[in-house]
DNA sequence: GTAATGACCTTGG
DNA sequence: ACCAAGGCCATTA
C-alpha cells in the first residue's frame, strides 16, 4: 500500500478523468461504483484534494445528486466551473445543470460495459 | 489522541 | 408531498 492518500482517492480521480466530454456524474454514483455509496462524502472530499493531484481532475463534471454545482466555489474561480460545463455544451442555470438526466453519466453502468 | 468539519446521500416523521 | 436528522469515511485543527 504505502499510498500518499487512500486508494479510494486514486480510484475517484481515475473515474472522474474517465468521464466523457459533455457528460456529468454525481458523487454518489462514483461512490456507488467504488462500492461505498454511503461514503459519498469521501468522494467529495477527494475532489477537494484534486488540487493536490499532479494531473488535472475534471471535477467540474462531478456534481451532487441534484445536479447542482456545489463545489464551484472550490475552483480557481466560481465561474470556471460553469464556463467549463458550458464549453462542454452543457447548459447551466442557477448553478444547476439543465437536462441532467440527458448528460448524466454513471460509471457503474458505462464502465460496467 | 480527541474533536470537528466536509464539493453528500438515505431514510424517518 | 415536504422538512428534519442520521450515517458514512477521511482529513485537518
Amino acid at each position: 500500500m504505502a499510498k500518499t492518500q487512500s486508494d479510494f482517492f486514486d480510484q475517484v480521480f481515475q473515474v472522474v478523468r474517465l468521464i466523457p466530454k459533455g457528460r456529468v456524474t454525481s458523487y454518489g454514483a462514483i461512490a456507488n461504483y467504488l462500492g461505498a455509496k454511503s461514503s459519498s462524502r469521501v468522494v467529495g472530499y477527494a475532489m477537494n484534494a484534486s488540487h493536490s493531484q499532479k494531473e488535472f481532475v475534471p471535477a467540474h463534471r462531478v456534481l451532487n445528486r441534484n445536479g447542482q454545482l456545489t463545489g464551484k466555489h472550490h475552483f480557481s474561480t466560481p465561474y470556471l466551473m460553469q464556463e467549463l460545463l458550458e464549453k462542454e455544451k452543457i447548459e447551466v442555470k442557477n448553478d444547476t445543470v439543465v437536462n441532467l438526466k440527458k448528460h448524466y453519466w454513471d460509471p457503474a453502468i458505462e464502465l460496467a460495459l
